[in-house]
DNA sequence: CTGGTCCTTCCAGTGCAGTGGAAGGTCAAC
DNA sequence: GTTGACCTTCCACTGCACTGGAAGGACCAG
């Protein structure tokens, strides 16, 4: 399987397949006799969990972290556990934050709709901000 | 007022300050007769209005595009309104978003508690992402 | 043999908001 | 006069996941 077979049927780019390649999320291919890369029909199954745990919001190197426990010939069930708890915690508190970030721009701009923008002091920037 | 005095008079660093001017966040102060920055005391206002702007979630062009309203003499109330409320569409979205993707991942995590890593197939990655 | 498509490597840039460090100038205190 | 803190400019780097482009080789159809 040629690059460019490869890529489309995984969806990517040939670009985005040696980047894989380069940051070891995909072992470098065997080449045919005119140095292109070959790759075994396996490595579509590989991009599709990379493309999965991109979809999970996980980062390409903790999806390499769990690809590493794999090659090492190790089940990554209780790495993907405490990978995924760890996730779920972060985003736990990304939405908290985001939450409260939302309530104080709404209040923000609410307050532009309310105060009387002749109460500005004129030394300020903005009286809303 | 020397850089360093602004720097911890606004709780930023003197990297920073060169590199707002730089971005055209803040104006090029006056020199003292030895080279260094000389700033304006309202030099800090401006800068707490960025500080603000940031709090606010506001990208640097977002708080430079209403510092620009300002400095053209303009009261930037209308813009601030109408950037406020594109803001909010913005982070209401990316809430939903996050939500919908911490429910995912919540679904992922547990499958890992409650599926037999016995019943994975042998050519997969993973039997969880 | 030519044209077109695919492939190769390598270098550099994207956006965001800074940060690090080198080489050197300025200023006040001792 | 020298130490040390502060300042100057300039260039490059961080993290993340690619993306763009140049220069050149491989392969196939007509």
């Amino acid at each position: 399987m040629l690059i460019g077979e490869l890529a489309q049927a995984s969806g990517t780019t040939t670009k985005t397949l040696r980047y894989y390649e380069q940051a070891g999320l995909i072992p470098a291919p065997g080449r045919t006799a005119g140095g292109y890369r070959d790759y075994p029909p396996e490595a579509l199954s590989r991009l599709d969990f990379i493309r999965r745990g991109q979809a999970a919001g996980l980062t390409l190197a903790q999806v390499r972290g769990v690809l590493d426990v794999r090659d090492r010939g190790l089940a990554p069930c209780e790495h993907v556990h405490d990978l995924l708890d760890a996730h779920l915690t972060a985003l736990d508190r990304q939405i908290a934050d985001l939450h409260a970030l939302r309530d104080t721009v709404a209040g923000l701009r609410d307050s532009v709709d309310t105060i009387d923008p002749a109460t500005c002091a004129p030394g300020t920037i903005c009286r809303y901000i």
